[in-house]
RNA sequence: UGCCAGGUGGUGUAAUUGGCAACACACCAGAGUUUGAAUCUGGUAUUCCCAGUUCGAAUCUGGGUCUGGUAUCCA
């Protein structure tokens, strides 16, 4: 049955075909075919392969694994790989390992384990086993050792300096010198002998004996181990020879009986060793396929460059709001949510690419305007005296979040004196300037309707205070004025405020694309990425405001609680600013 | 330079594998609005170049060109 969907799908689907040829064009297409047609969704070349791997009956199950090295803290390209091999394992009902690869003892600290583990689960994936691949150093000696039985691998006296001439040049071929010659027994001892210690570091190497005439430099006898007396970070002291990328990463792959083992395009030319290695040592045949990694305008992704920031203190640590790693993004306030939708809505291929930041922005207001309460702050406040409210104050109701009916409400009490944004009042307001100005209405969001009677000025010339009048029967939600007004502002009761700090971020480099730029990328910092507000008023219901609660400061943008605060103070991160389609007209001079 | 990968609106991806180049973001215009947000309507804009095959080419062929990777005892 599915058999013959598949085969009549494409056919049904073709319009051309389908209006010239299908007597039943003007009819909806088979129940089965709308229902998949709603579903359409094209695949990406990761799931085409997958698809077709399944149908060839090649696996009855896939498995993918993510590989991180622990030298660093996870950043968004690791998102996108994270996302494509777990998501495409659970897209096809297989599952995917964490692995760290952690053949280089002297990088490597469990303090990136940790931090590593902690990213992947908060953007909500659940791996199947945790490895490493130091893990593996036993299974991996031991088929070092089936090649060198089968004369595949020969150790080598040689330095780093004259292996590197004896390769040739990717014109010439490279040539191997006496010690490729070494009998087995004698390769196996000399092995040993190096696993055992009797060498000092860079004295002696293990390499494969392939082909030094290879096109591809990679597979021109290739270093396979190398001699560090150096403690790891798991195995301690116990090992003095650690495998190479290559020498480890495919056998890893393959005892873990991985399917489709996923990297990013630099490893396309090891795919050749990958596979070679893989027959020779006649092990699970694991695949490599390659996709591009993700770039995204004005920042750095490589961990070297963000390492630079943090230890340069260009930034606040890895874990700063600026920073495009999980953490960074966490304390700023994404959702992983968002995250995901942006990694798989973006879709992969495997072409050079720079995606503008301004996308991944896109999800995250797109998520957190779903979930985040509504509450107003004032940034930059000017007195407003409401001089006909002579009331006592009173408790206004306004909806925590109107995109969510089930959201429920809170009390902003109101008074005769209110803080409003100082950038929403103009003197001299240009055409189409919808918030207060002399003479002019607006509404206080939840509230009433005020009018400007009045500037007051200090002998300098600034605006102290403005002196207005309210509608009493615009009272919000029983508005019998009949008045209406263009702009709705945010405001706080004076007397009620409370006062926060606001950290407000920006791009953290100035040029798009800060690595191809002349020069050292540093230089292009943007030197306001940072910008604090230490006194902002906020309505009280935020003195209740919990790490895990997402705002909007309305009209003013997304904000989540930053780790600094305290009881004493609280913090707030700007996550992103809401759109702002609107633009002043040339203002008139005053 | 050798080898490898890749060029589709401003950005990122599609195109049922040779049949009307689509989706999202961005941008512009409008509607609406107790957030100049969200929402809704409409719009601008694209196949690297040159040939060839074909009724028909983003897709196939040849040549060119541009970009990236690689040439570490890093991963």
């Amino acid at each position: 049955m599915a058999d013959r969907i598949n085969f009549l799908y494409p056919v049904l689907k073709s319009s051309y075909y389908r209006r010239s040829h299908n007597p039943l064009s003007s009819l909806p297409l088979h129940p089965m075919s709308t229902e998949e047609k709603k579903e359409e969704k094209s695949l990406n070349f990761l799931e085409e392969i997958v698809e077709a791997d399944l149908a060839a009956g090649k696996y009855k199950t896939i498995m993918t694994r993510f590989p991180p090295e622990p030298n660093g803290y996870l950043h968004m390209g690791h998102a996108t790989s994270i996302c494509l091999n777990f998501g495409l394992s659970k897209k096809y009902g297989g599952a995917t390992n964490l692995r760290f690869d952690d053949t280089n003892p002297v990088t490597e600290e469990t303090e990136y384990v940790d931090s590593i583990k902690e990213d992947v689960k908060w953007l909500g994936f659940e791996w199947k086993n945790e490895h490493y691949a130091s893990d593996y150093f036993e299974e991996l000696y031991e088929m070092a050792v089936k090649l060198i039985k089968k004369n595949l691998a020969y150790v080598d006296d040689s330095s780093s300096e004259e292996i590197a001439a004896q390769k040739g040049t990717p014109t010439q071929p490279g040539h191997r010198n006496k010690y490729a010659d070494r009998p087995v027994e004698e390769n196996l001892q000399l092995f040993a002998d190096m696993k055992d210690g009797k060498y000092k570091d860079g004295e002696k190497v293990l390499r494969a004996k392939v082909d030094m005439a290879s096109p591809n430099m990679l597979m021109r006898d290739p270093v396979l181990y190398r001699i560090k007396h150096a403690h790891h970070h798991r195995t301690g002291d116990d090992w003095c020879i650690y495998p190479l990328y290559d020498f480890a990463h495919g056998q890893s792959d393959s005892i873990e009986k991985i399917t489709h083992s996923i990297c990013t395009l630099e490893f396309v030319p090891h795919r050749e060793l990958y596979d070679w290695l893989i027959e020779k040592l006649e092990i699970f045949p694991s695949k490599q396929y390659e996709f591009a990694r993700r770039n995204l305008t004005y920042t750095v992704m490589s961990k070297r460059k963000l390492l630079q920031l943090v230890t340069e203190k260009h930034v606040d640590g890895w874990d700063d709001p600026r920073m495009p790693t999980i953490s960074g993004m966490r304390r700023r306030g994404y959702t992983p949510e968002a995250i995901r939708e942006f990694c798989d809505r973006i879709g992969i291929a495997k072409r050079d690419n720079i995606v503008d930041v301004g996308l991944l922005e896109f999800f995250v207001r797109e998520d957190l305007n779903k979930k985040a309460l509504r509450r107003m702050v004032v940034f930059d406040p000017v007195k407003v005296v409401i001089t006909n409210y002579t009331n006592e104050d009173e408790l206004l109701k306004s909806e925590n979040n109107p995109e969510d009916p089930d959201g429920g409400e809170r009390e902003i009490p109101f008074s005769n004196e209110i803080y409003i944004e100082r950038e929403d009042f103009m003197e001299n307001p240009p055409k189409k300037y919808f918030r207060l100005a002399p003479g002019q209405m607006v509404r206080l969001k939840s509230a009433y309707i005020i009018k400007c009677d009045e500037v007051i000025k200090d002998e300098k010339g600034n605006i102290t205070e403005l002196h207005c009048t309210y509608i009493p029967e615009s009272k919000s939600g029983s508005d019998a004025s009949g008045i209406h007004v263009k702009g709705t502002l945010h405001w706080l009761s004076v007397k009620h405020a409370v006062t926060v700090e606001v950290r407000e971020y920006d791009r953290l480099f100035k040029v798009e694309d800060p690595s191809s730029e002349e020069g050292d990328f540093k230089d292009y910092i943007n030197p306001d990425s940072l910008k604090v507000v230490k006194t902002a008023f906020a309505e009280p219901s935020l003195k209740n405001a919990r790490f895990e609660d997402r705002y909007q400061f309305i009209r003013k943008g997304y904000f989540t609680l930053d780790k600094d605060s305290s009881t004493s103070g609280m913090v707030f991160n700007k996550t992103v600013g809401l759109k702002d389609s609107w633009k002043p007209q040339p203002a008139k001079k005053n």
